[in-house]
RNA sequence: GCGCCCGUAGCUCAGAUGGAUAGAGCGACAGGCUUCGAACCUGUAGGCCGGGGGUUCGAUCCCCUCCGGGCGCACCA
């Protein structure tokens, strides 16, 4: 880890700065990584900041600067470069021994509670591509954020009230004139999550065959909140298994929870009753009178850099009025039922201790990782459930078409005098997933017409019932996986087989959703997504499965160790990786060292795709580095012990990485 | 119309707080398995970083403007 050296250094250079020039404040400047360890290990561009205040040449600050710099642990040597920047050379041989011997611990600091969010699929259809973007996300958010040492508690919110499972209820109830054994039989006997994915897309063309029919879907919804009814009953069964179905899906990908919250709680619990009376008191939302939103209670937007007056006076147009009226938005329609928006603003103000109530809890079950899930509950609830909620900082992971309502989230706190939770909830925001046009014709369905057509990619639909399951695309993966594997591995038993063949596929998928940045739009591809090849995961994961074969080779050849290998480090010559400034093994280990470095730009810019290329381009260094310098066939035992110890640490760092973005190394592959 | 996002090699994408020679994968072409596993490695070709202004010692990155594309702006969620 190389985080501490660079601090190390940074406080160096601002001391001998104050110390050199008396300013008092020194400008901010990053210790960075030079494009080739050449041109050293660490670099600092201070000089060409200084130039201008201290009216002299960027070279001649960098070189009093170097001059003043004392003896610093760990590193090497100090140089102004002849153009002014400021390059450090790192000890090498003491630098990879105390990383072995995990002598380099920066315990973090111990930080605010933080929940992220993520997940939150309708619970009425499978789940597909565009809710594994969300999830894997989520997940690795969750990962990234623990490493750094933060308290995480992972919720996912479950809409059992929307209209979305209303359409499954009014699909089965109406349209299939099921009753309510006959739902149970087939939630029981079929595979539910991909029948009410075939089923919404029915209901979809039968409100649309005749228009009237919705109403039957607005009196579904309203039996639903009122509950205590048979339409009620039947939908909490759907609820419950299409989430034990999301939760079984995201399981095989080695994601799961800590908590699942139901909105059905926060009306039960009179979450929403409360929020309300708090929005209304503070004035954040208010009963509009007149205009077509009469009835309603609203809340106004913000126009975001809003200069209404200077606005006003250079467009004097009689739309004004009416554009105004449009920044409004329903919280509580005109017919007394709350609208989404309020009951997630009473789901915030919990998760930021604000609400003054709290949920019940009950255990849910057992997932795949031996891990509790727990659930809301508006019953008795269990006594020894764990505490929830309550926490500084939030994490809200949904895509970027939920962005405006997000802002509000934020402007209600705002408004409410949370100016400092406003700031600490964060909308992790990221862009939609599509489909590319030889995929959707792949699965079936009919070319898009018009408009559609000349779109680059076809849009993800759950309504239509077009998009790509996960857990088709999971299986899809294993069995090319398992052929793979059983190819290169003719001994493996056809768990053992298996076994690797899953965490291959989930690699794939889980890399594949990584790296592309947040803000880029997926068109999704079967046929790139099944690539086993280049930039993806199960590169990466053959790069650490390379590696390990040489310490299970080293053990069964030469009953040599790990530990054996470190122990000797000390008084073994360390030309190996000290020779050459560009010296591959030493550029390797360097690499591998900046994992801490990347997690801090990783949580700073919630860009995951920097992790992503941080980890393949260190598998790229290991694999050219194995090719070159062989391990086992070395005869010089210098070499081979500093190389062995390279190749530990590059596999344990690489292991890491691998780990916080969902994924595993198979013994084999 | 307003707001947000995107535009970098043939294709798909990286280029953290402005820094040293703009990179990778795929595809194309040419090589490398009796060697620690070829899901690999080595090499070649391929770029007005959408256009134009500006800020600066320095701009793919920041500001303005234009062009092209996506997504939002419901008494749906």
């Amino acid at each position: 880890m190389i985080l501490a050296v660079q601090r190390l250094i940074h406080d160096e250079i601002v001391r001998v700065i104050t110390r050199l020039y008396g300013v008092t404040d020194v400008p901010v400047f990053a210790v960075e990584v030079p494009p080739t360890r050449a041109l050293g290990d660490l670099a600092v561009t201070v000089a060409f900041q200084l130039a201008r205040p201290l009216r002299n040449a960027p070279k001649a600050i960098a070189q009093e600067i170097a001059a003043g710099i004392g003896p610093l642990p760990g590193v090497a040597r100090l140089v102004a470069a002849p153009n002014g920047y400021l390059n450090v050379y790192l000890e090498r041989p003491t630098f990879l021994v105390s990383r072995l011997r995990h002598e380099i611990a920066a315990p973090p600091a111990p930080s605010d509670k933080t929940i992220v969010e993520h997940t939150a699929i309708n619970p009425n259809k499978a789940a597909h591509v565009g809710h594994l973007r969300n999830a894997a996300l989520g997940d690795t958010l969750a990962r990234v954020l623990r490493f750094c040492g933060v308290e995480i508690e992972v919720q996912n919110y479950i809409d059992d009230l929307g209209v979305q499972v209303a359409d499954i209820v009014v699909g089965l109830q109406e349209i299939e004139k099921r009753s309510p054994g006959q739902i149970r039989e087939i939630a029981d006997t079929t595979r539910f999550d991909y029948y009410c994915w075939d089923l919404y897309a029915k209901v979809t063309d039968w409100y649309e065959h005749d228009r009237e029919r919705l109403s039957v879907r607005a009196a579904t919804l309203h039996a639903l909140e009122e509950g205590g009814n048979d339409t009620a009953t039947t939908a909490a069964l759907i609820v419950d298994r299409i989430v034990r179905a999301h939760l079984k899906t995201m399981g095989r990908l080695g994601i799961g929870y800590d908590l699942l919250t139901y909105e059905g709680d926060i009306l039960r619990l009179q979450f929403w009753a409360h929020a309300f009376e708090i929005l209304k008191a503070s004035g954040a939302v208010f009963l509009q009178t007149e205009g077509r939103l009469a009835g309603c209670w609203v809340m106004r937007i913000d126009e975001p850099g809003a200069k209404e007056e200077s606005a006003e006076a250079e467009a004097p147009s009689g739309e004004g009025a009416g554009e105004s009226e449009a920044r409004e938005k329903v919280i509580v329609r005109s017919n007394g039922v709350v609208t989404y928006i309020g009951k997630d603003l009473a789901n915030q103000f919990w998760k930021l201790g604000l609400l003054g109530r709290d949920f019940k809890y009950r255990l849910f079950g057992r997932q795949e990782n031996g891990q509790p899930l727990w659930s809301t509950t508006s019953d008795a609830g269990d006594p020894d459930a764990p505490p929830f909620g309550h926490a500084k900082r939030i994490y809200n992971v949904i895509d970027s078409r939920q962005m405006y309502l997000q802002a509000l989230l934020s402007q209600a706190l705002r408004t409410l005098g949370h100016a400092e939770e406003a700031e600490n909830s964060v909308h992790f925001s990221y862009e939609m997933v599509g489909l590319s046009h030889a995929t959707a014709r792949e699965l079936g369905y009919p070319a898009p017409e018009g408009e559609d057509a000349t779109k680059p990619f076809v849009e993800v639909s759950g309504r239509k019932g077009l998009g790509v399951k996960i857990d088709d695309l999971l299986d899809l993966l294993i069995q090319k996986a398992s052929s793979e594997v059983a190819k290169r591995n003719a001994e493996l038993s056809a768990d053992e087989c298996g076994r690797a063949a899953s965490q291959i596929a989930v690699a794939a998928i889980r890399y594949f959703m990584l790296k592309y940045s947040r803000g880029k739009l997926i068109v999704f591809d079967i046929e790139e997504a099944l690539s086993f090849e280049g930039e993806s995961g199960p590169y990466l994961q053959y790069a650490v499965v390379r590696a390990n074969n040489i310490f299970h080779k080293l053990q069964e050849r030469e009953a040599l160790a790990e530990a054996d290998i470190i122990g000797a480090l000390a008084g073994t010559p360390a030309n190996e990786i000290t020779d050459d400034e560009e010296n591959v093994l030493w550029g390797l280990v360097f690499e591998a060292a900046r994992l801490d470095d990347i997690v801090e730009q990783v949580v700073r810019s919630l860009e995951f795709s920097v992790l992503a290329k941080y980890a393949f381009g260190l598998a790229q260094l290991f694999n050219a580095f194995y090719h070159r310098y062989p391990i086992l066939n070395e005869e010089r035992s210098d070499r081979k012990r500093w190389r062995a110890a390279g190749v530990a640490y590059v596999r344990a760092q690489l292991t890491r990485a691998l780990d916080l973005m969902g994924i595993e190394v198979p013994s084999r592959m």
